[in-house]
DNA sequence: GCGTTTGGCGCTCATATGAGCACTATAGCC
DNA sequence: GGCTATAGTGCTCATATGAGCGCCAAACGC
């Protein structure tokens, strides 16, 4: 990107530096630094453009997390989002595990800052969220709501099922867990469950949400706790139906736009429609294969905030400025 | 000196972390980072202002020397000065040697780079001159010629008197050595050497010199070697006349004047007039006792370029400014 | 309840700045 | 020598920016 040619020699880089000094950390203006090194204001601009070019002055930042702010703002503007926190790149290739901790782990934080005691925060079925409420150690006084059935799939050594009930402890507010799975065989099951005392009374709760984090899934084997608990025939009727991404056992199009298949009636999850009513959508989606479901639910405009890894953000800016 | 106060929060952290990027990073103006986060472009500048101050964006020099860039950027406006390099803060206290290796280096690179074949380089009899010419790995050719005698009291083991046949070597060019000592018994004695044929011929190229690299001593103990080498009595005498700094065992006080003492007649080097003739003069002084000896000199307008460590050149950049 | 304070915001206007252009010097080439 | 290519320079003018101010709203004391 940056042609990295340096101002040549020793004495211009010092030169350089020292103006570049000046400008950036001192703060004093073109033309002032102009007179005092005899040059003139357009001698001035130029060099620090260069030396910014050349790489002779790096710009770091010292952020509470390692979020980069570069692509979280392009991401930001791409999509009309809120905020979006992108994941600094790893020094060395990551696992799967290592990056779905660092990304549970900046969600925790950013939970822990916007959430407030009058919030009604909702929880999807993810293992990135999951880690989330495991890294979350103090939170307001408000009620943690479950937005969908248990994944049978899951990992249940690590107390997962206890998701929602783990972080109203910590909060010390009421907990509206779902004890029950979250896909059905039938849509008789499915709607005798919604019933169900406890059920329902956490299905009641969608519509006071004032909060929710998600996971976002691809449509595709391994990308979806969702398809990989279905058969490969329901799988395949519904990706020729378009599908592309899933939230919460919901799907969209590669538009964005909410697709209604067989499986939204043997599910037990926040409808899209409760979903989109949701002020404040913190989705959580990273590793690449997941760039196009990303970009499919932020077209959704259901999303507020998206966490992401910086590789995953950058195809799912490429997607976008596709589009231009 | 900045209050440290962060952008409190994580989430603005974060926002002003991109903003900063967007700025420093991809350099687009306020007006377009205001549009794009949708805020007044006064607000941008007062958040830049916040990450700067906070410490949240951090500006970094990918200097070819660790030299700083503010101080050195202080020391050149201060005293007018052509350049000044100003060596980085070292990580932990360092000794003598250790700060002479790396103002010699500096030097050396310097050097290299500054001198073109046309030149005639001068060199004074001091450590760090001699580091520097060992550190010099390339030079035009050009003749290297030796402005002062040998001082007795140095150390000779590393092949010191040779300093200038080593630089000449380098360079491919002449050799103007002074096999003789700096300073004489006497003023016969002197006269007498300087008219011996080697010796003649190198005072006679003091006047064709382009280039000089001298050290500042300190007119007090330990600060130079002509000092050193001298009787309680003379050196007595010769504060007594206000002698604050030498160069070349040639004296200077307070303000920079040439201070013309008996010391004068009895020393084998160049003269005030001859080395204020010289048109680029780089000048080193190291440590912290030398600060007042290097705003002297510097005072005298003689030197182009001083090469100096961080804390002296903040010292010497008290004096320059309690003066005003 | 009612001042009062405090901090955040965006305005005006003088100043600083960038894009693009024209000019100059140097180097290479015929 | 003369001719062109090239890089470096500083100009004009439209635009971006900063200092300082007044406005507004939330927080606070009584």
């Amino acid at each position: 990107m940056s042609a990295k040619r340096r101002p040549l020699g020793f004495t211009d880089s010092v030169q350089a530096a020292s103006i570049a000094h000046r400008f950036y950390v001192r703060g004093r203006s073109k033309l002032e630094i102009a007179h005092e090194f005899g040059m003139s204001r357009f001698k001035v601009a130029r060099i620090l453009d260069l030396a910014r070019e050349s790489g002779l002055v790096r710009v770091e930042f010292d952020l509470p997390a390692a979020v980069e702010p570069g692509l979280s703002a392009d991401l930001r503007s791409a999509y009309g989002l809120q905020q979006a926190l992108v994941l600094e790149r790893a020094d060395r290739r990551e696992t799967r595990p290592e990056m779905r901790r660092r990304i549970g782990t900046l969600a925790a934080r950013l939970l822990e800052e916007i959430a407030t005691k009058d919030d009604v925060i909702g929880l999807s079925w993810a293992r990135s969220v999951n880690v989330m409420t495991e890294e979350i150690t103090a939170l307001p006084r408000c009620p943690i709501v479950q937005l969908c059935g248990v994944q049978a799939g899951m990992d249940m050594r690590d107390r997962s099922v206890e998701t929602v009930s783990r972080l109203a402890t910590v909060s010390g507010g009421e907990a509206y867990p779902i004890f029950a799975p979250l896909v059905l065989p039938d849509r008789r099951t499915t709607e005798t469950l919604r019933r169900q005392p406890g059920i329902a009374e956490t299905f009641g709760q969608f519509r006071h949400l004032t909060k929710a984090v998600v996971s976002i899934g691809a449509w595709e084997p391994g990308e979806s706790t969702v398809y990989d608990s279905l058969t490969p025939a329901e799988r395949d009727a519904i990706s020729k139906r378009g599908a592309k991404a899933e939230v919460a056992a919901r799907l969209f199009d590669a538009d964005g736009n909410a697709l209604s298949t067989g499986l939204a009636h043997h599910v037990l999850a926040i409808s899209h429609e409760e979903l989109r009513q949701v002020p404040e959508v913190v989705a959580l989606g990273y590793s690449a294969p997941k760039a196009e479901a990303i970009d499919a639910v932020l077209r959704s405009g259901m999303v507020t905030t998206l966490i992401t890894d910086a590789e995953t953000a950058e195809l799912t800016l490429r997607l976008a400025q596709s589009r231009g």
